[in-house]
DNA sequence: AACTAACCTAATTACTATTAGGTTAGCGGA
DNA sequence: TCCGCTAACCTAATAGTAATTAGGTTAGTT
């Protein structure tokens, strides 16, 4: 519900009625509405990294541990039609809200800088633990960004198949990565 | 303010107070907060037809053309730097709001569709004037969704240059256009 | 028999869009 | 000069919505 109609409009008393039950019982069970949307968040980062945990720190070579991420991330979106649009998208429920979705969205394009960082043999990476390369990041901005896009835009058009979603979705990561490594030529000071 | 805490999250009481005026003033001018919402929404979106007008269909080649374009469309962002959160990204308002946003989104997706369909030599163009091939769409969602996201994330660095956030975005549309018909490359330094 | 989990109905509280009704100031015409 | 007319503004309701809580019932469990 929250997918559906963002924070505000998910009312608590759909919320229960959906459940079967009546507004006090979920009280019972969450301190409050932004507590109830903060634990579905967290459910979901917790399965998603899970889910990746495998996959980002393997031994198998980035061709083909990658290509793995991101069919496991097109499965969790099939199985998990909701996530894209309140996992990943949704910024303007309460400033509480946002502040988790900044945050989350901060994590994954760091992940995604790391990742894009580290495979493109060492280039473009200035601190090493720190903040990443402006140029970096906005790389992983854009993927990140689009890689959401997509799997919302899925959402509407169920008769696409995850192949031809994963397709896309590595034309995206092996273009970023190219881009990353031949790029010093727009990194700041060069 | 819409841009800055959401549809439901900027309060008339607070519009009509950071204008120095109070509500019935804003009720003097508009029908309803909904009306108000839109009226925003129409000259962003008319703002931004009438700077693309001149890039999209003029005579010069593509590899002027869409630079020019991608630079008006930054020029445009940093000059209105509310116009991505609000005009671009949100989508959790009421659903009248959210029917406007997935209007444009559409609006914009198509477009960027019809340009990769017809840049690209006439590759992976299905109908003509009607729906566009599912991957053609597919590549220009993430290029839609990329570029927005690049520009949200724009928002928390100003220090970043607008030459580089056009480079990244070129690279981007690149990227579609790669995908699309692996036409040669126009990017800077090419 | 005490305890707890799960559930209910019926307030309560707070917020916020919206409107009612009225005041003031400028302005064109009789 | 005086008279409507209108634009812009105000204070003070009104009204609907929605989160949250008060207080209590029932059924199972130790």
């Amino acid at each position: 519900m929250f997918a559906e109609s963002g924070y505000h409009g998910a009312a608590i008393a759909e919320i229960a009625h959906r459940s079967g039950v009546t507004p006090p019982v979920v009280y019972d069970h969450f301190d409050s509405k932004l507590d109830l949307y903060r634990r579905l968040l967290e459910r979901t980062r917790g399965e998603l990294l899970e889910m990746w945990a495998e996959y980002l720190d393997g031994s198998a070579p980035a061709s083909e541990r990658i290509p793995a991420a991101i069919d496991a991330w097109a499965r969790y979106v099939q199985s998990h039609p909701f996530a894209p649009r309140m996992y990943f998208v949704e910024t303007t429920g309460l400033p509480e809200a946002r502040a988790m979705h900044e945050e989350i969205q901060g994590q994954a394009r760091l992940a995604l800088a790391a990742i894009l960082g580290g495979e493109a043999a060492g280039l473009a990476t200035t601190g090493g633990d720190g903040e990443p390369d402006p140029s970096l990041e906005m790389a992983a901005e854009v993927m990140r960004a689009g890689l959401t896009g997509l799997a919302t835009w899925w959402l509407g058009r169920p008769e696409v198949s995850r192949e031809q979603i994963v397709a896309i979705a590595l034309d995206v990561v092996w273009v970023g990565l190219e881009r990353v490594s031949a790029g010093e030529r727009w990194s700041p000071g060069a």
